[in-house]
RNA sequence: GUCCCCAUCGUCUAGAGGCCUAGGACACCGGCCUUUCACGCCGGCAACACGGGUUCGAAUCCCGUUGGGGUCGCCA
């Protein structure tokens, strides 16, 4: 099956976590049948009609999004707004063949009408009154929305590829708003003649969707097209439970990307969320892209996790190679510490990332750490690090340096030969003599093997960072 | 309230009537490794919402209850 899928969000704010996993699925799904099918294609599509709310720094904020997860997209993006003239055109036609009508309600009459209902309580739908009444009785100066005219007998069967079978009587289903009083035509409208116009094979996206499906699919009869295949896939919730809205605690992906998230691991993070394939955990792009499919996506919600995302996180940075993280964070580096950047830091960096990186589950963490090997001394010591030199520890430094200001051969081995040397002399156990030391090399209680930090920085570094503690 | 959907450890999930004494992952708790912190390894805690059926047999199928969620815009 050629396979044509569409990313369709509207411009209004962030790319946010949900919208992201509608988007991988949607991905996933096309590029699965462009590699193992008869071919596949994944389209974008900005759902721009609400001219108020959509913004120009929320679209570019989509493509970021997508971007920077790697979920690129084929063709040119399809405006909506832009397309107008076609929905308008759609619109006019079933109007003309009887299927749609002029409804002449004022808001707040309509509004009248919920609250009537609500406190009656019936369900809160239009009750069709203008659809059998005489377009003489329009009232003057009045403009007119174009309602669909909806089956009202019988029911609406909806063949979801997640959900099964979903059923509803068409009574509980109402005559939607096609175009507006200002003649302009809405989401109901434009997702059904856009997606037709597209191709659109599979419509993949939110649970929340799934009702609008039932009024779709009663579009496609009235317009007489074959409706696409549904795939509604359920809401992600926060840690609360309920759902993540744009006020309630829904972050977009680039606040991710900030905390120091990687989009390889994200991307996992979400297609597991969700969907499963068997007791995979780690699954690459290429599995992903190779295993992915809608039977095994979940029919309930899933909340989000953060550690587990963590996790995972920390899991995708220690096998990524040394050269791409080193160029992933040396801007920040050098932005962070300015002019105190050590000119040796990219060198360094080399030799010690192996042991920064499994040090560190976000990349944060990671530039955090780094700071041993970039900044420039006299490094000032933390509350933790402090209390390694009070005492004994001092005194510790002023000896290890003795012993290792003259040594001939500078490297890790001999470092630590000589300091275990000296601990078992001392008649202490090597953590003991060796955390002053570590204070003194990073200004902090933890770091990465300490011997690897001394061979990596050389003996004078090592050496001015042990005197600016002694000399205090 | 209406309609629709959902229901396995705290969380994400495996599970297609017997392979289930319910498996994995995260988190948590022990232990090992160890110069700190991590990584890694070993072990532990921990779930089929409830009640009825169907069946020789049910986490799996059916019904009900409860709980949760979504939806009901001239938003998308």
């Amino acid at each position: 099956m050629n396979v044509i899928t569409r990313f369709a969000p509207s411009p209004t704010g962030f790319l946010h976590i949900g919208g992201a996993r509608t988007a991988l699925y949607n991905w996933l799904f096309a590029k699965h049948h462009a590699e193992y099918g008869a071919g596949g294609r994944f389209l974008l599509r900005i759902e721009d009609t609400d001219r108020k709310r959509s913004t120009k720094e929320a679209v570019t904020a989509i493509f970021d999004g997508l971007n920077w997860l790697g979920l690129d997209w084929c063709d040119e993006v399809v405006s909506q707004f832009s397309n107008s003239n076609r929905h308008i055109e759609i619109a006019e036609r079933l109007l003309s063949e009887g299927k749609a009508y002029k409804c002449y309600c004022s808001p707040e009459e309509l509004e009248k009408m919920r609250n009537k209902a609500r406190q009656e309580g019936r369900s809160l739908l239009y009750d069709g009154r203008w659809r059998n009444r005489d377009p003489s009785d329009a009232p003057k100066g009045v403009a007119p929305v174009i309602r669909m005219k909806a089956t009202k007998d019988g029911e609406t069967i909806i063949h979801d590829l997640v959900q099964g079978d979903v059923k509803v009587a068409n009574n509980q289903l109402d005559d939607m708003i096609l175009l507006r009083a200002d003649g302009t035509p809405t989401y109901m409208l434009a997702v059904v003649v856009d997606d037709h116009d597209m191709g659109i094979s599979h419509v993949i996206r939110g649970d929340d969707h799934l009702t609008n499906a039932f009024r779709q699919s009663q579009i496609y009869s009235l317009l007489e097209w074959d409706p696409p295949e549904f795939a509604h896939i359920p809401l992600i919730h926060g840690e609360d439970g309920t759902k993540m809205s744009k006020r309630h605690g829904a972050i977009g992906v680039e606040a991710y990307r900030e905390m120091g998230f990687t989009p390889d691991a994200l991307c996992n993070y979400l297609l597991r969320l969700g969907w499963s394939h068997g007791n995979d955990e780690i699954i690459n792009r290429k599995h992903a892209i190779e295993w992915f499919n809608l039977e095994n996506i979940g029919r309930g919600a899933s909340r989000f996790d953060i550690d587990k995302l963590t996790s995972l996180n920390g899991h995708y940075i220690r096998q990524t190679k040394d050269e791409e993280l080193i160029d992933l964070i040396m801007p920040s580096l050098e932005s962070y510490y300015g002019d105190k950047l050590s000119k040796d830091c990219r060198n360094r960096l080399k030799l010690g990332i192996s042991g920064l990186k499994q040090r560190a589950k976000t990349v944060t963490e990671l530039i955090k750490n780094a700071e041993i090997y970039a900044r420039l001394r006299p490094f000032k010591l933390d509350q933790e690090a402090k209390r390694m030199i009070v005492g004994d520890g001092k005194q510790h430094l002023v000896n290890i340096r003795q012993l290792i200001v003259g040594l001939e051969e500078w490297d890790a081995q001999n470092l630590q030969e000589i300091i275990r040397t000296y601990s078992e002399n001392c008649g202490s156990k090597l953590g003991i003599v060796v955390q002053p030391l570590r204070a003194a090399l990073s200004g902090r209680n933890i770091s990465p093997s300490l011997f690897e930090v001394m061979e990596i920085i050389g003996r004078d570094e090592t050496l001015a960072r042990i005197d600016d503690i002694i000399k205090k």
